[in-house]
RNA sequence: UGGGGCGUCGUCAAGCGGUAAGACACAGGAUUUUGGUUCCUGCAUUCGGAGGUUCGAAUCCUCCCGCCCCAGCCA
């Protein structure tokens, strides 16, 4: 007999989680005839996160795994809330992120009138009844934690009233809140979710798909569990916070008597350090202007992290690593950064670009020379070919590369040391030129070495730095937009009495730099284009605001820096 | 002091009665025309705590402690 409880490795050698066991132990007994459907079901009330992600990813691989698929459902059964825009959104980062839905694609709303004779044949089966407590009453009548609630009035009306009150539900005779469905079933129960939940609410609101069709509209635990047996969802995957729900889940289709069981299986949802996740957090940002709306690339939305320049396959990658569980969690976003930072590293061509420039004037350089130098677009991959940059006698160099009194371990640029231009030649400086009103450093006069061209010296003397530079005449302006993380603490959503998370923000998230110099290569730069500007960082055209006379670029993750590390940790202070 | 869950390294997370995987982070070192990458090395005598069962327990039992979820006509 085969071991159900599969705890062997699974098709595709993937980490094992609960989850995939309990499919691979049903699929083994042949349960649903093998077969394996589950659902992504939003509501289209919102931009999805990177917590939807690690839902999608979930959906969408464990199905494909076991050779299963999955439907795509939107979730809209509550008009004053939903629109197309998001429904829009959805569809988009859904494939962005990689995943194929194919033909299945669901609404709940498609499905009212069906979900409407389900209600019916409840309340022919006695099961449940119209009520027409107020909200507050209903919320008195429901008890405590600790209190078993009370029976509504209207609970033991016969049915065939039931039927009729219902049907004058569904034909607008009362007014929103005057009445509601609710199923029949214990005030006293210890689970609230079953002290009689109300299963329709009258709305007259326009829905974004059915218009005023309906003006009555089931709730979710109504219409999830029915839409999942209509689609037949084998596995159907949320978040724990609905385990309470699981019980009515189960309720609803063992009183409809329903053919097929989808089973209900819970996990924990993402939690990242340094930002928020929660819908209402995620809007309060936006709507307070403390981010420029839900793409910001700040925001940990799909649309946030795509404009930022995060890749599909990163934060695929991400979902896969922080596994699956029923343990609350909270993953360090260094992880996520991790897997952005291999997966661009790979492929990602490199350039050179100087945020804070800071003028360089070759002294013995001819100036009206200028030399095409030949630069590897990526250091590992030959495949990714080669471009050639302009060298002239004036040239910028990172302001941070140069220190008049370097401290310890410093060893980049200071007056007379040598350090090696990339790809280009070995430079000394000379001279440092200040301005004479500041006394601040306006420029460095350097020699360079002929014979070093390509940046090694014929000698063999070694020079412990190698500069990115862009030549002045050459270069192109752009803005730099850099970015960080959005919060500083590692749980901004723990918050003292009174306060709001919003206090937490980090005031640094954004900074936005003008008058930065590109190489020339980087003028072919189309909105969305990613790079590595070398040593600095991975950075990508501004879906939004790049444009080829004036580059936009927004810094996706910055380079290891080591350095800054050994600098932070005391040994010498900044000096800027 | 109702019910439902969850506690394994700083953070995630495997582990399914046979003697604590892996990843990130962190710390060293090697290579390097990116202080990047890559490569080595180190990092839980112990699994929330206390008892018990067993030749043997993170895994089974008992009690205790801590954290999360539920009182929407939201999902």
């Amino acid at each position: 007999m085969p071991d159900t409880r599969e705890s062997a490795p699974v098709p595709g050698g993937a980490p094992s989680h609960f989850i995939r066991q309990i499919i691979a132990a049903d699929v083994a007994a042949g349960k649903h005839g093998g077969r394996v459907v589950t659902r992504f079901p939003p509501e289209p009330n919102g931009y999805l996160h990177i917590g939807h992600a690690k839902s999608i990813c979930l959906n969408f691989g464990v199905a494909a795994e076991f050779g299963g698929v999955t439907h795509l459902r939107f979730d809209d059964t509550d008009p004053s809330k939903e629109s197309l825009e998001y429904v829009e959104a959805i569809q988009r980062d859904v494939r962005w992120l990689g995943f194929d839905w194919k033909d299945k694609l669901f609404f709940a709303s498609d499905y009212f009138e069906r979900l409407y004779g389900y209600a019916e044949q409840l309340i022919r089966a006695g099961k449940a009844y119209v009520d027409h407590l107020s909200a507050e009453e209903i919320r008195e009548y429901r008890g405590t934690l600790t209190r078993p609630g009370r029976n509504s009035p209207y609970r033991d009306r016969p049915a065939a009233e039931n039927l009729d009150l219902f049907r004058r539900m569904r034909a607008g005779e009362f007014r929103d809140g005057e009445c509601v469905l609710r199923a029949k079933i214990d005030m006293a129960s210890p689970n609230l979710v079953m002290r009689d939940p109300t299963l329709y609410r009258i709305r007259r609101t326009p829905h974004y798909r059915t218009g005023t069709d309906w003006c009555i509209y089931p709730m979710y635990d109504f219409a999830h569990c029915l839409s999942d047996m209509i689609e037949g969802i084998t596995h159907s995957l949320c978040t724990l916070e609905f385990e309470n729900n699981r019980e009515l889940y189960d309720w609803v289709l063992a009183a409809l008597d329903t053919p097929h069981r989808p089973r209900q299986i819970e996990f924990a949802r993402l939690n990242l350090s340094r930002t928020v996740l929660s819908k209402r957090r995620l809007i309060e940002l936006v709507e307070g202007g403390h981010v420029s709306g839900w793409d910001d690339p700040r925001m940990p939305t799909l649309s946030g992290l795509r404009r930022r320049g995060y890749t599909p396959e990163a934060i695929r990658d991400f979902c896969e690593r922080i596994g699956v569980a029923r343990a609350d969690n909270r993953v360090d976003i260094a992880l996520l950064e991790h897997c952005l930072r291999e997966d661009l590293n790979r492929r990602a061509p490199r350039a050179m670009a100087v945020l804070r420039p800071l003028k360089v004037t070759i002294v013995n350089y001819p100036a009206d020379r200028v030399e095409e130098l030949p630069a590897r677009n990526h250091p590992e991959d030959p495949a990714a070919g080669s471009r050639t940059v302009p060298f002239s006698r004036e040239l910028w160099i990172e302001r941070d590369d140069f220190r008049e009194d370097p401290p310890p371990k410093f060893y980049r640029l200071a007056p007379g040391r040598e350090v090696r231009l990339r790809y280009a030649y070995l430079i000394r400086c000379v001279e440092v030129v200040r301005e004479a009103a500041t006394g601040a450093v306006s420029e460095l006069r350097c020699t360079y070495d002929p014979e070093s061209r390509g940046g090694e010296a014929p000698d063999g003397r070694k020079v412990k730095a190698t500069l990115h530079w862009v030549s002045a005449p050459h270069a192109l302006e752009a803005e730099v937009r850099l970015y960080d993380h959005l919060f500083l603490k590692e749980n901004p959503a723990e918050v003292e009495e009174g306060k709001s998370f919003t206090e937490a923000l980090n005031p640094g998230s954004l900074e936005v730099l003008r008058g930065c110099r590109l190489e020339p290569a980087l003028g072919a730069a189309a909105p969305g284009d990613r790079y590595q500007f070398e040593r600095l960082g991975y950075f990508c055209a501004d879906l939004k605001d790049h444009r080829p006379g004036t580059p936009v670029f927004n810094r996706t993750a910055t380079l290891r820096d080591t350095w800054a590390k050994i600098e932070a940790r005391g040994g010498a202070p900044p000096q800027r």
